[in-house]
RNA sequence: GCUCCUGUAGUUCAAUGGAUAGAACUGCGGACUUCUAAGCCGUCAAUGUAGGUUCGAUUCCUACCAGGAGCACCA
């Protein structure tokens, strides 16, 4: 039943009743026992009108049911003034129908059809690890994304990596103070890899003590950008193929697939000519012999676009990117998503890109999530104090396994089910909760096999899936209509209440940027789904209603499955 | 010191200014043994403090307290 119809209901009714109210609100009530929809309307007027909400819903209330449509059950008064709207078995039969028809494409609408939508995420750094901040900033770009595609918006995936800077002088120094040598071409990409992280950590960390040496780091730095050593130029040229090479993999196990990538080594030069540039044109100043975006400018603080050294930071590289993106996607809107450290550098860095493209400046949105930390502190990769991806991936992976081993799989089959359901646990809690917010992570509470958490969810499915396929092996098909629960009047099960809704709640998440509205409600529906199965015996050739209870699996199948799509977490047949 | 973010059951998270603040984990107690028990049912348990706005505040405002992040040449 659309919301708008509802709201038409209640306009009539008023109208007849002399009232008007120009923003009628329906929502759905916290709880099912409240109806499917529910308003506001008679305690907002009262307030107005300075009359009793209650008798005021009551009149309201008579005059709805005197031409109640057939999709709406029954219209009640309760609580201090709210009316509840029940709706009838017709309407749920007819919305399991439309969910059956529409199937992969229920919920998908075209709010946003005809835009091209970029979105920036996980942006790693060559030379450093993947770590679980990364994995965070992945799960959430990419759920982003596929909710903006299902929209209709056109989306592409970008990935911005820092190829430069003095992370990676400080790793190619680290290099030289190691005692290990330098890896051949034997060597596996995990070896290579974790060769790179020890020398980063223990360049940083000898930095850190001796600040001295600085000037021979700045060095290195310098060396990079020119590409006037040979030695460094080869140390370089191997750590960053490795990098790419090793994050490559990950990006495929995570289910991302980037349509373009950009890199600091390109950003530089041309964010170097931007901000020259526009310091001719005062927006900005030197200061100590470094290239400043003034406070006075920003009404934040100042920022450093240039370093004293002549190089570009962060920031004026990012100013270069965002028209490297457009020259490639003209897009309407791009999306960032950064973690929430970077929050206030974010916001210079929008007001500098007012000045120098205003136009890109307004079609950027940042998003951050919150930070990963460990229950000691926060993560540092300068001290080796981080959960790397791999590890994470691979103890969820072997737990997975250990819960696996009592049921029936071939070997390979085993494998990527034990995947997927690692995967689907890591990525469930980290959109469970609001993306801004900080999780502390720890393996054993953080990740869950049971209850609220990924793999309920794909398990939920598997059973579904199952009583699907059992029901074909027995000749049976399901059948949302004619709805057979007794005269149009049977008994609506929480089931049926919840599964309509899932168009409305991708576009919450949408309209908020917020994925965690979708794992709220899909393990409502897996856990109502649960208790269904759990209290009814669906296969039933004896009994007509079966066919119906049998739609009612598929389309909880069909939810679910959407849903996890839209969270980019994968299905297994079974688990 | 300044700026920003966050404070909800023992723990990890929800709640579009509305109804009895929802889940999950943990604890305690059950059921079935028929479509996958990674499941189902019951139960104990919470809005940091003090004010304010409002018919109504976990939500908005102010102060305080606690935790986190940031505060010019890292990203």
């Amino acid at each position: 039943m659309a919301v708008e119809k509802l709201k038409t209901l209640i306009e009539d009714s008023l109208r007849s009743l002399n009232l008007e109210a120009d923003n009628i609100q329906l929502e759905y009530p916290d709880d099912l026992t409240h109806g499917d929809y529910s308003s506001n309307i008679a305690l907002v007027l009262g307030k107005k009108l300075k009359r009793e909400p209650l008798s005021l819903a009551v009149e309201i209330v008579g005059k709805i049911n005197e031409k109640l449509p057939p999709e709406i059950s029954k219209v009640e008064v309760a609580g201090m003034g709210f009316i509840n709207f029940y709706l009838s078995p017709k309407f749920f039969a007819e919305s399991v129908a439309e969910i059956l028809q529409k199937s992969e494409n229920f919920g998908r609408n075209e709010t946003l059809k005809g835009k091209l939508i970029l979105v920036e995420y996980t942006d790693p750094n060559p030379f450093k690890q993947f770590h679980i901040g990364h994995l965070m900033s992945n799960t959430i770009g990419e759920s982003i994304s596929r909710i903006i595609g299902f929209a209709g918006a056109e989306v592409k995936r970008v990935c911005y990596q820092g190829d430069v800077g003095r992370h990676v002088a400080l790793t190619i120094w680290g290099i030289r103070l190691m005692d290990k040598s330098f890896p051949g071409e034997a060597a596996t990409l995990s070896e290579k890899i974790k060769y790179l992280g020890e020398a980063y950590a223990l360049g940083a960390t000898r930095h850190k003590e001796a600040l001295a040496d600085d000037a021979e780091v700045k060095k290195i730095n310098q060396k990079i950008y020119d590409r006037s050593d040979a030695e460094v130029n080869d140390l370089y040229d191997k750590g960053r193929e490795w990098s790419l090479e090793y994050f490559e993999e990950i990006y495929q196990k995570l289910g991302t697939k980037f349509d373009q990538y950009f890199f600091e080594s390109a950003a530089a030069p041309r964010g170097q000519e931007l901000v020259n540039r526009f310091l001719d044109k005062k927006v900005f100043e030197e200061s100590d012999g470094a290239i400043v975006f003034p406070e006075s400018k920003s009404g934040l603080h100042t920022r450093v676009f240039i370093n004293s050294q002549g190089l570009p930071t962060y920031e004026a590289k990012e100013l270069a990117l965002a028209e490297m993106k457009y020259e490639v996607f003209p897009y309407d809107l791009s999306i960032v998503v950064t973690a929430n450290e970077i929050n206030e550098y974010f916001k210079v860095l929008l007001k500098a890109l007012g000045f120098t493209n205003p136009k890109l400046a307004d079609k950027t949105k940042h998003i951050s999530h919150g930070m990963l930390r460990l229950p000691s502190g926060k993560m540092s990769s300068r001290t080796g104090q981080i959960v790397t991806a791999e590890s994470l991936l691979e103890e969820t992976k072997k737990r997975a396994e250990e819960k696996m081993k009592d049921r029936d799989f071939l070997q390979e089959e085993r494998k990527n089910v034990a995947e997927m359901v690692s995967i689907g646990a890591i990525k469930y809690s980290i959109l469970k909760q609001k993306t801004g917010k900080d999780i502390i992570f720890d393996i054993e509470k953080s990740l869950s096999f049971e209850g609220d958490s990924g793999p309920y969810l794909q398990y939920a499915n598997t059973r579904a899936e199952s009583v699907l396929r059992k029901a074909k092996e027995e000749g049976m098909a399901p059948s949302p209509s004619p709805f057979l629960q007794g005269e149009g009047g049977g008994e609506v099960t929480n089931l049926e209440r919840l599964l309509y809704r899932f168009p409305s709640i991708v576009d919450r998440s949408l309209n908020e940027c917020e994925p965690h509205h979708l794992t709220t409600y899909l393990t409502e529906v897996a856990a109502a789904f649960n208790a269904f199965y759990a209290n009814t015996h669906i296969i039933d050739p004896k009994d007509d209603n079966s066919k119906y209870r049998l739609a009612l699996t598929s389309a909880v199948s069909v939810i679910l499955k959407n849903g996890l799509y839209l969270l980019g977490i994968q299905v297994p047949e079974k688990m």
